[in-house]
DNA sequence: AAACGTATTGCGTGATACGCAATTATTCTG
DNA sequence: CAGAATAATTGCGTATCACGCAATACGTTT
C-alpha cells in the first residue's frame, strides 16, 4: 500500500496527465505567449521539440479551431476556436463579469486606472481594466501578460497563486535577471531574494511598485483570493502620485476593502 | 506506392493529426460549448468516452491551467489559462480590434446594433457588439454560441464557413430539428432544404431572419472573406423595423459596404 | 539553375495511453 | 447514523499509436 507515488512527480515537475498532452498543450500555451504568428521551425525550436512531433500537434489544434494557418506565409497562429474558448471561460468567472460596474467604482474611489488580471497557463493575464480620466497612457491591452518579478501585480501571484504553477515562469525570469540585474531594482534575483519577497508581499497583503515595469508610474496590486487562499485575480491600481503607494493610503484602504469584497467568490455557479 | 491514404479518412471525418489529441481537444472544446461547470461522468457521458480517458485529460488541462476543479462541488470549468489563450488569440485578430470604432459607425448608420462574430470550434461566437440607442433588450453577451440554422449570423458561417468544419453541428442542429420542425420557420430540417438554404445565402450574400431565433426582432448578417472567400468573420445588424431586412434597404447597402471593406484583411499581421 | 532552408509525409518500433477493474471518496436513503 | 449506491480516482498489462528518423515536396535565395 505504500506506494511511491513519489516518482511520479521527480525532477522537471512536468507531469500533468498524459505526457503527450501536456507537450501539445506546452506548444498551445507558448503560442499564447508570443505576439505573433510562428513558422514551424521557430515553434519547434523554443519549444525544443522535433518538428514533426509540433506539426502534427498543430494539425490537431487547426483541426479544432484553437489555430489557425496564416495567409500563404504558412504561419501558424491562435484561431477563432481560441477566442470561443476564451470568452467561454471569461463567462463563467464571475469576478471577471461581475467587477466591471464595481472595478469603476474603484475607479472613481481612488482616481487611478484600475486593472483586473487573472493567473493561469502559466502567466498574469490582463482581463479588464478602467482607465482613468488622469493622462497616463498606459499602452496595455487586454491579454497583456505581466512580468512575475518585475510589476506589482506579478507579484501578487508570486506570493498567492499555487506554488507549483509559478516555478516554470519563476525559474526563466530569474535566468534573464541574472544577465541584466538592475532591472529588477529592489529585488535580488535569486532564490533567497525571491523568498524574502514572497515573504514581503504576504506580510503586507499587497505589493508596490515604483514604475520598473512602467517608468514613472507608481502601481499596488492586491489578490483576490478563493477559498483555499489562493489567488484566483489580482486588482492593480496605476498612478503617478508616489503617495499613493505609501502604507496606508487612502487608495490602498479602497484597494484592499475590494479585494476583501470578491474574494472567496466562487469560480463557478455554485448552489 | 498505390498507399490506401483514404482510410484514414473514414466514416465520422474525425481526424485531425494525433488522434488522442483530437480527443482532448474535443472534450475541452465540449465544454467550451457548455455554460456551466460539468461534473466528470456528465462529461464522459456526453462526449461518450470512458470517464478514466476523460479524467486523465482534465488532469492535463488542469495543469495547464486550461481547465479548473470548482470549489469543493468537484465539477471541473473551463480555467484562467483559456482566458489568457482566448485573449491572445482575440489580439490577434485584426477584424476584431480595429472594427470597434468602425462598429460605432456603421451602428451610427444604421440606427441597429452590430453584432461581430467569429467562426471556430466548432460554433459561432459574438465576439464584439455595439448595441442601438432604440430600446432593444439583447440579453446576448460576448461569447454567446449562435445556432446555425436559426440565426442569420449561423445561417452565414453555415454558407461561407469551410464545409468540413460545420457538418458537425449541423448534424446536431437537423437531430434536434426533426423532433420540432416548426422552430426553424422557413427551412426544412433536410439535407436538401439545408442545401437549398446554403444556395439561397449565397446568392444574395447575406442572410436575413424575422425573428425566428429572437422573436419580434429582424436581424441581418453578412460575411467578412478572407483570401480564399471563407468566412472569417460575420457582421449582423439587428432592428425591430421590418423593412430594413427588404432586399437592397439602406441598411443591407451599408452592411454590406462595410463587409466588402473589411473582407481580406489577413489574420495575423502580414508582411 | 543550383543550393539551401522549411514544411510535410511514411514507416517501424518502443513507449504509452487505453480499457478494465479495484479502491477510495461522496452522496443518498431507510 | 448505518449501509448502500453512485461518482471519482488510481493501478496495471497490453495493444495501440505517437514518436523519431529520414525521404520528399515545396518555396526561397544566391
Amino acid at each position: 500500500m505504500a506506494k511511491d507515488k513519489t516518482d511520479n512527480e521527480t525532477g522537471g515537475g512536468t507531469g500533468g496527465g498524459i505526457q503527450s498532452l501536456d507537450a501539445a498543450l506546452r506548444v498551445l500555451m507558448f503560442m499564447a505567449s508570443r505576439p505573433g504568428p510562428l513558422s514551424l521551425s521557430e515553434l519547434a525550436r523554443e519549444v525544443d521539440m522535433p518538428p514533426s512531433k509540433v506539426h502534427r500537434y498543430l494539425a490537431s489544434f487547426l483541426h479544432a479551431g484553437l489555430a489557425e494557418q496564416g495567409g500563404r506565409s504558412g504561419k501558424y497562429d491562435l484561431g477563432a476556436g481560441s477566442i470561443r474558448l476564451g470568452l467561454a471561460a471569461i463567462g463563467r468567472h464571475d469576478f471577471v463579469n461581475k467587477p466591471s460596474a464595481h472595478l469603476e467604482e474603484l475607479r472613481d474611489a481612488t482616481g487611478l486606472t484600475v486593472l483586473l488580471s487573472v493567473w493561469g497557463g502559466g502567466g498574469a493575464t490582463v482581463v479588464r481594466w478602467e482607465r482613468a480620466a488622469s493622462p497616463i497612457v498606459t499602452s496595455m491591452g487586454l491579454g497583456t501578460t505581466l512580468p512575475l518579478l518585475n510589476s506589482s501585480t506579478g507579484r501578487i501571484f508570486l506570493a498567492y497563486a499555487p506554488q507549483a504553477t509559478v516555478q516554470a515562469r519563476l525559474a526563466e525570469e530569474l535566468a534573464q535577471a541574472a544577465q541584466n540585474p538592475a532591472v529588477l531594482g529592489d529585488v535580488e534575483p535569486t532564490r533567497s531574494g525571491v523568498d524574502a519577497l514572497i515573504e514581503r508581499v504576504r506580510g503586507m497583503g499587497y505589493a508596490t511598485v515604483y514604475g520598473d515595469y512602467i517608468p514613472g508610474l507608481v502601481v499596488v496590486a492586491a489578490p483576490i483570493l478563493d477559498w483555499q487562499g489562493e489567488a484566483q485575480a489580482a486588482i492593480t491600481l496605476i498612478g503617478t502620485n508616489p503617495k499613493v503607494v505609501q502604507d496606508g493610503s487612502d487608495e490602498i484602504g479602497h484597494l484592499l476593502d475590494f479585494c476583501r469584497a470578491h474574494s472567496f467568490a466562487s469560480v463557478g455557479s455554485e448552489g
